[in-house]
RNA sequence: GGCGAGGUAGCUCAGCUGGUUAGAGCGCGUGAUUCAUAAUCACGAGGUCGGCGGUUCAAGUCCGCCUCUCGCUACCA
C-alpha cells in the first residue's frame, strides 16, 4: 500500500514536471554493481592520514569530509576500489518554491509556535536549494521510472507520504482526511523534523496538487530521561512495553505526567521521583481523594442513591460559574495546543471539590442539617462527573473508570453545562480507588534499572582500541617528545575549539595551535607542563603557524585530558 | 563563528500590545481538620525576573552588548 501510494504521488509530481533532473558523478562499486553512499566508503583520510576514514568524517581526526577527497578509497561492502561514475537524480526546486513558502509561513502562520516560525524564516531567509528526493540505494521505494530501475525514493520523501497510506489502510474514507478543504492537517512533532514538515513535505503537497496543507505544526522541544538525552540505540528510555508490565493499570499516570510536562516552550527532563510525586500528589491527593471521599459519603448516608438537593446556595451558583469558566479554558487551550494548561484547568475541578468539601465540612452538617448535606453531596457527585468528561482527553481510562463507579453513560461534552450528569435517585457503583499511592520501591527498581544501563553503557565505551603495529625502537626515537611549560594562553577567533598557545620548550619558546578550547580555559592552563612533540612539522592553522603538538589523552567520554609529569620537571626534558 | 529557541521562587511553568506590593501547581514551614489512599483546607517563608548598560515619568516586558543551556549550521584537531 505504501510503495504504492508514494509511487503514484512521485509520479504526479513528475508528469506535472516539477522534479528538476541532474547528473552528478558518485562513486559506484562494479562488483556489486551499485552506488555507495559516502558512509560506506573508506579511505586515508587527507587530513591526519587516519587509514580508515568515512566518506563523509574521519573519526580518527573529526574532519567532516567528502568522499571523493579520501586517499585509496575502498568500497566497505566488497572491500574493492569504487569508480566514480555518473547518476543522475530528481530534485524537488524548493528554490522555486521560496516566494509561496514566505507567503504561506511568515505571512499567513504568524500564529505558529515562535520555535517553529523561527526555524522556518532561518531557513527560508538563508535561501532554499533543490533536494535530492531520489537515491542509489537497494532498498526502499522503487522510483516508478523506467531509467530508474535501480533507484530509491529518498526516505524523506516516501516517510511522510507514509501518513496518507496509513490512513488509507485505516478507511476507505481516507481521502476526507487529506483533500477536504474543511479538515484541518496538524503535524505533532520533535524540534528536529520542523524543516521537513514545515517546509518539504508541504511543498509536495501543494505541488501534487489535490491535497490540503497543514494548518498548523506545533512542534515541541526534546524530552530527556534522568537529565540525559533518550537515546533507543543506548536502551536510555523507557520501553512501553515494559512500563505496562510494571505499572499496570497506570497508563494515565504516564499520560498525566508526559503531559504535565511536556517540552512544549524548552526542553524538559521526565524523573520517576518527579513522576512518582506527580502520581502521588496530584493524582491521588487531588483527584482521586475527592473522588473517593464523595462517593464514600453518599454510600455511607445514602446507601449509594444520589440525594434529591434542595436550596441552592451562592456557593454552589459561584462552583457552576466557575465550572464554565475552566470548561472553556480547556477549550481554548486545546485548540491553541496548550495541552500543559489545559490538563492543569482539567485537574482544577476537583481542586475546587476538596475545598468545597472542607468549606462546607458535610460530615458535621449531617448532625444539623441533613437538607443541606444533600445539596452538598448532590453537587460533589455532579463535580466527579464533570471532573471525568473533563479530564476526558487526558486521562481516557480513568474516566471511563469513573463513569463506571458513578454508574452513567458518557455524556458529551457539551452535557457539562447543564450540571446535572447525574440524576437524584440514580445508585452509583461501589467506590474504588481511581489511583493507586506508587511508592518508593517500585521506583528505586525503575532507577536501579536506568542505573544499570548507564553502567553497561560506560563498559562498552572504555573497551579500548587495539594495538597497533608493531614499530622499531628506530621509529620510535624520530619522535623529539619534550616536556615544555605553558605560558601563554589564548582563543583563536572564530573557532570553537582552537587554543593558541606559547610553550617554553627548553629550546625556545614557540606557537602552538592546538584543538582543546572546549576542554581547558586559557587562564586555567597557563603554568601547567606538558608534553610536546617539538619536532613535527610546522603547519597553518587559521591563518597560525603551529610549531608542534600537544599530547593529550582522550578518555572513553571523547575528552582531552593533558599528559604531565608525575612531579616538576625542567623545561627541555626529554621523554622517551 | 552564523542562525533559531530558551534562561522568571528549591522544581515545572504563567506573565497580552511597558503601569499599583511579579503569579500558579508541586515541594518546604506553621496552624486547622478527619468524610478521605496521613489524603484535605488555611496561612506563611522563599524571587536584585541570567548579567551590564540604554530608552522612558515608569521595564521581567522595548533597544544594545555580554553570558549560559538546547537545536541547526560553519570552521577545526
Amino acid at each position: 500500500m505504501h510503495h504504492e501510494t508514494a509511487s503514484e504521488f512521485f509520479t504526479n509530481l513528475y508528469e506535472k514536471g516539477e522534479f528538476v533532473e541532474k547528473i552528478s558523478m558518485q562513486f559506484y562499486d562494479e562488483v556489486e554493481q551499485q552506488f555507495l553512499a559516502d558512509r560506506y566508503i573508506m579511505g586515508t583520510c587527507p587530513k591526519c592520514g587516519a587509514e580508515d576514514a568515512y566518506g563523509d568524517q574521519c573519526e580518527k581526526c573529526g574532519s567532516s569530509l567528502s568522499a571523493e577527497e579520501l586517499i585509496n578509497p575502498r568500497s566497505v561492502i566488497s572491500g574493492n576500489n569504487p569508480i566514480l561514475k555518473e547518476t543522475k537524480h530528481w530534485y524537488l526546486p524548493l528554490d522555486k518554491y521560496e516566494d509561496e513558502l514566505k507567503k504561506w509561513i511568515l505571512e499567513d502562520h504568524k500564529e505558529w509556535k515562535p520555535n517553529v516560525y523561527g526555524q522556518c524564516k532561518s531557513w527560508l531567509d538563508s535561501g532554499l536549494f533543490p533536494r535530492a528526493v531520489t537515491r542509489d540505494l537497494n532498498w526502499g521505494v522503487k522510483v516508478p521510472l523506467e531509467e530508474a530501475k535501480d533507484k530509491v525514493l529518498y526516505v524523506w520523501f516516501d516517510a511522510p507520504i507514509g501518513y496518507i497510506s496509513a490512513t488509507k489502510e485505516l478507511t476507505p474514507n481516507w481521502e476526507k482526511y487529506w483533500k477536504d478543504k474543511d479538515t484541518k492537517l496538524v503535524h505533532f512533532i520533535g524540534k528536529d523534523n520542523i524543516v521537513f514538515h514545515c517546509i518539504i513535505f508541504p511543498s509536495m503537497l501543494r505541488h501534487e496538487g489535490s491535497y490540503i496543507l497543514p494548518d498548523n505544526v506545533p512542534a515541541n522541544e526534546f524530552l530527556n530521561l534522568e537529565g540525559d538525552k533518550i537515546s533507543t540505540s543506548r536502551n536510555w528510555a523507557v520501553w512501553l512495553h515494559e512500563y505496562l508490565e510494571d505499572f499496570p493499570g497506570k497508563q494515565d499516570a504516564l499520560r498525566y505526567v508526559l503531559c504535565a510536562n511536556a517540552p512544549e516552550t524548552k526542553d524538559n527532563d521526565f524523573t520517576w521521583r518527579d513522576f512518582q510525586a506527580k502520581n502521588n500528589n496530584e493524582l491521588v491527593a487531588v483527584m482521586g481523594n475527592f473522588v473517593n471521599r464523595t462517593l464514600v459519603l453518599t454510600h455511607k448516608y445514602y446507601g449509594g442513591s444520589v440525594p434529591k438537593p434542595s436550596v441552592e446556595t451562592d456557593y454552589e451558583k459561584q462552583i457552576r460559574a466557575e465550572l464554565k469558566i475552566i470548561k472553556t479554558n480547556i477549550e481554548k487551550n486545546i485548540e491553541n495546543y496548550k495541552f500543559r494548561e489545559a490538563l492543569k484547568n482539567a485537574m482544577s475541578i476537583t481542586r475546587l471539590g476538596n475545598k468545597y468539601l472542607a468549606d462546607t465540612e458535610p460530615w458535621k452538617l449531617i448532625k444539623t442539617d441533613e437538607e443541606r448535606v444533600k445539596t452538598i453531596l448532590y453537587y460533589s457527585l455532579q463535580l466527579c462527573a464533570l471532573s471525568a468528561v473533563l479530564t476526558e482527553p487526558f486521562l481516557p481510562f480513568t474516566s471511563d473508570k469513573l463513569l463506571r463507579m458513578l454508574n452513567i453513560d458518557k455524556p458529551s461534552w457539551e452535557d457539562v453545562d447543564n450540571f446535572d450528569l447525574i440524576k437524584s435517585g440514580h445508585t452509583i457503583n461501589k467506590a474504588e480507588l481511581l489511583f493507586e499511592k506508587i511508592e518508593d520501591d517500585v521506583i528505586n527498581v525503575q532507577i536501579e534499572k536506568l542505573t544499570k544501563t548507564k553502567e553497561m553503557n560506560s563498559e562498552q565505551n572504555s573497551q579500548v582500541v587495539p594495538q597497533k603495529n608493531t614499530i622499531t625502537y628506530d621509529d620510535f626515537i624520530k619522535q623529539d617528545i619534550r616536556i615544555a611549560t605553558i605560558i601563554e594562553a589564548e582563543k583563536v577567533p572564530k573557532t570553537d575549539k582552537l587554543l593558541k598557545i606559547k610553550v617554553d620548550t627548553g629550546i625556545d619558546t614557540r606557537i602552538i595551535v592546538s584543538g582543546i578550547a572546549k576542554y581547558y580555559k586559557p587562564e586555567d592552563i597557563i603554568g601547567k607542563q606538558v608534553c610536546v612533540l617539538v619536532n613535527l612539522a610546522p603547519r597553518q592553522l587559521r591563518g597560525i603557524e603551529s610549531n608542534g603538538m600537544v599530547l593529550m589523552a582522550q578518555d572513553s567520554d571523547g575528552s582531552l585530558k593533558f599528559v604531565n609529569p608525575d612531579t616538576f620537571c625542567n623545561n627541555g626534558s626529554i621523554i622517551s
